[in-house]
DNA sequence: AAGCGTATAATACATGTGTTTGAATCTCTC
DNA sequence: GAGAGATTCAAACACATGTATTATACGCTT
């Protein structure tokens, strides 16, 4: 039963932090949340800071385990690896209605970091990146450099977080019928891929770019 | 005097809450900041929250009027307004470090959105995002569908916000050295263009993506 | 059944918060 | 220059929060 009380708290503080932040959330509230006495918290976690570290530790966790890195088949083509990836991406963000405060919480440490983000950063964030990364690099002339390669793995995360992060505002742009019909995750899924699948293809096809863009418009 | 302080106040108040949000923001550090009496916050905007509204409408016109949508010459081809339009947006979010507060603030907005919100969107996004849709349009097939067009400029959008959501994220993947060398404006104004201008010119040749590309993996 | 360690509960405390107050100071008009 | 209104200031208030303390209930060994 103490380790009831423990999830509990644990389960309800991530849903809190995740909505108010570090700050903004209180213990009082999250012990309501998880029908935990106050003192429950100071006993099972010593303070509220380390309660969020624990809470990110466990978002973490669910994560890595709930969509873990897929195995591909041998030989799995890199535009189908690039798919998955990206869907993975987006059902981890926009899916799973219960488990998504904790990409709301990873969107948190991004926006303001803290102490945890640094191994956040290195043990699951960068992971993902590498992969994307490899699959990138199946796809693209061998002698790209790395930090082109790196921009297009960014141009590709960027559409992807864009839902999560900025999904308000979409909802506010695009009403809701319209957002119904056409920005399911399976029809943002589609559009992502398309849209770096088709960048990919003609950077590869053309790579001096026939549209000779330079930077400062005297082109 | 009056409107010294006050407007000292305002600029304070911009940054801190940007920095640390409505609720970990205290009037004590803003005033301090403003090198202003605790209670004028009190006697200029009544209370703590509409001094935060009253911020964010700074936000708001400082933004419009420090960079307006740039009128451009009669004849402009697009890709020549795409690539201003980008480099506005990054400019915005990344230049500017003494007024970077007020992409920071509406970040904030986005992830937690409050009452100011809407008005937020109707006013200073959506007409960004409508002249984003005309210039595509000038570039997509007459016939592309609305929801298609909507997603090819969150899908610029979306690269070029990464940038400010995740540029502590950024900072922490990509090693310092590399960082300076390849991610600077200029940098990642070119390659969104590109990446885009690519997905745009691939999507226009061929209209019915040769890599026959299908939702489910049943490709 | 007694005693012990552990988990929970209620309460108390110190601190920091937004807000208010009333006097002091400044600014401008007459 | 005097007075009235506007503005600033230091201090205080009421309240909520994180944390600590104490007391009680439970499970387990002996």
């Amino acid at each position: 039963m103490s380790d009831d009380t423990r999830s509990r708290i644990l389960a309800a503080a991530g849903a809190i932090f995740a909505d108010c932040g570090f700050e903004a959330a209180t213990v009082r509230e999250i012990c309501r949340a998880a029908k935990a006495n106050l003192a429950s918290v100071n006993y099972h976690f010593g303070d509220k800071e380390t309660l969020y570290l624990e809470t990110i530790k466990l978002a973490h966790t669910l994560k890595t385990q709930q969509t873990p890195l897929p195995p591909w088949p041998p030989n799995t083509a890199p535009e189908e690896k690039l798919r998955v990836f990206v869907r993975t991406m987006l059902q981890r963000m926009l899916g799973q209605h219960d488990l998504c405060w904790t990409s709301r919480l990873m969107t948190r440490e991004m926006l303001q970091p803290t102490l945890a983000s640094k191994p956040l950063v290195e043990e699951f964030i960068r992971p993902q990146f590498d992969m994307l990364l490899s699959i990138l690099d199946e796809m693209l002339p061998p002698a790209t450099a790395l930090h082109r390669r790196q921009k297009i793995a960014f141009s590709i995360i960027g559409q992807c977080l864009h839902y999560r992060i900025s999904g308000e505002f979409v909802a506010i742009l695009i009403p809701e019928d319209e957002r119904r019909a056409g920005f399911s995750i399976d029809d943002l899924e589609e559009h992502i891929v398309n849209f770096s699948l088709a960048a990919l293809t003609e950077l590869a096809r053309d790579p001096a770019h026939s549209w000779k863009y330079t930077p400062h418009g005297k082109a």
